[in-house]
DNA sequence: TTGAAAGCGCTAACAG
DNA sequence: CTGTTAGCGCTTTCAA
């Protein structure tokens, strides 16, 4: 049995008896059809199984999708933002399509202007790269909402965790356990600008190392679990173990454990702290101190802001959110190092 | 600066002084335009930085996005499968659109539907609910691959672990370790058929305990670490623990772990596996045993008979990918139990 | 309240 | 090789 092909607004006012004018403001609800009207357009729009196509409608105008960019789908926290968006979306009636990308910022450049080719009516980016020329044009068209990047904008919300706070409170936390030799693990390429995560973190580290007379100690490595397991080769291959890391991100931080653990380092003579307080932390056999930056609740206010644009507001909001520190066993007294 | 609304195919032909139809003919790369002709259309593409829109495209037939559906971003394996479907789609000339559902068939319904008003190209389902009507309904129309579903279908292709194979390795494993109580963590609901891998493992576990002569003992909780953790305090209100638990999924597996090693049970006393093998199952500090099914391969797997579909192939295909035990610390030989 | 008709931006015959 | 033109399916004036 060959299906026949969709049916289209013509064939429900062809069955219905009716214009196709007509058709179009019952499907959209619209003012000025009377209740028989709107009766025998519903039936037809039954009998026939019509639903309008997106590619139509997009052509005369609106669409009612939402386009959410993303750099690693495999981040568990970025996971935890993206769940956070999905029902208050639906629930304004918007679909959210999900973009993932890479790292690098070309791949980046080309999913935003692929959305923006989708006519989306709103994008919402996660921790993307600096393209600042490219999110003003597109934020003069298009309702935009940038996450997990730093800096007040002029045209398009921000939503942001305090980063610069949440390394200070790590780096107090240490200190206040009796730590001076403290690294820090992070990587910052040639296309990380002052407005990443990344680098403000590492600001707030050298700051709070300053502030306590601590010399600075930086190990490069990318935070993923390979650049944590990485970090820890580095850590091992000195001759004295720092007594403290912050190792930046959870991801990270849970490789380097790993590394240390395998290599035979006793439990507690290196204090590890990640950042996210991603589910695994919890843990009570990884029991990672970290900080809590709420991803869901970043979520969820990103949505606000980009229901709050699609509903009219043309100033720019920026909103940073406070992150708490969340101790667990990882971290502990400085121990004197054995050497 | 007032921007000047986006350019069209016509501003395009209009600043290099030719027709609509050329213009499309270069951006399409399609034969019949001389070199003279290609230059000044891209002189005047660049110079206007047109890009054809996607919804006008779509309205004339093809477009170039694949939609991706998946029931839960934050589980770690789905995310390994998305992950490896990004690049090869990319490289082949599409983009690939996630669409995030809820875990009840309602809601993947409805994001079918959505996906298909949008036109895609093609569709992968991750892990869906049986819809089986409407399967076959859209895969008459668009190329579907449906991931993590068991069964053979006439129109849509299959990809999906040995799931009855795993469950029976696992069994064995623990069997041959002299475990005899052996419980099964999962839970089935209503909209659950016999082909979801909860139906499978499930079936796997019942045959292999009948096969060893043992009796079943299944554990109602869901594949969450929140069901694996109300797994867990389960366990605890019995009188006596079982021996080994096959928790299922990793996920619910490590909250299992976690309340017995909370409440205080001795590491070693309760064997536990998991499924999928996650990275945080081969951290030192968890050392989950489990089943690894291979997701970056069944995501690559599911573009490649999705690039199939999309050159002509019209047969459907199955393909049944064979998981592997990966022992690890979190099973040993069974101890007696000290009641 | 209803319908006729124009047109969104692009592609694909077809004619020249 | 190049241009003219008729739509794809829908929304939206504008008249009736």
């Amino acid at each position: 049995m060959q299906r026949s092909r969709r049916a289209t607004i013509r064939d429900v006012a062809a069955h219905a008896g009716v214009s196709t004018a007509a058709v179009s403001k019952v499907i959209r609800n619209a003012y000025g059809v009377s209740d028989a009207m709107r009766e025998r357009v519903e039936a037809a729009v039954e009998a026939l199984d019509f639903r309008p196509l997106a590619s139509a409608r997009a052509l005369r105008g609106s669409t009612a999708t939402i386009g959410v960019m993303v750099n690693d789908v495999t981040n568990p926290y970025l996971a935890l933002i993206l769940d956070a968006m999905r029902v208050p979306l639906a629930a304004a009636g918007f679909t959210m399509f999900i973009s993932a990308t890479g790292l690098d910022r070309a791949s980046q450049e080309r999913t935003l202007g692929l959305l923006v080719d989708q006519q989306v009516a709103g994008i919402i980016l996660i921790a993307p790269r600096d393209m600042h020329a490219q999110f003003e044009r597109v934020s003069r068209e298009i309702p935009l909402v940038v996450i997990a990047r730093h800096g007040e904008y002029e045209t398009f919300d921000v939503v942001a965790g305090d980063d610069r706070l949440g390394a200070s409170l790590v780096m107090d936390h240490l200190v206040r356990l009796g730590h001076r030799e403290i690294a820090f693990v992070g990587q910052i390429d040639a296309e990380m600008d002052a407005g990443t995560p990344h680098a403000v973190r590492r600001g707030g580290y050298l700051a709070a190392a300053k502030r306590h007379g601590l010399a600075a100690d930086i190990v490069e490595a990318e935070w993923s679990n390979a650049g944590g397991r990485a970090a820890g080769e580095q850590l091992l291959r000195r001759e004295t173990l720092p007594t403290a890391v912050f190792a930046g991100a959870d991801i990270a931080a849970f490789g380097l454990l790993d590394v240390l653990q395998r290599a035979g380092v006793p439990a507690g003579q290196v204090s590890v702290v990640g950042y996210d307080d991603t589910p695994v932390a919890a843990l009570e056999a990884i029991s990672l101190t970290t900080v809590d930056q709420a991803g869901a609740e970043v979520g969820a206010v990103a949505v606000q802001l980009l229901l709050e644009r699609l509903e009219g507001r043309t100033e720019a909001v920026t909103r940073i959110l406070e992150p708490t520190l969340v101790p667990r066993r990882s971290t502990s007294r400085r121990v004197s190092v054995v050497e």
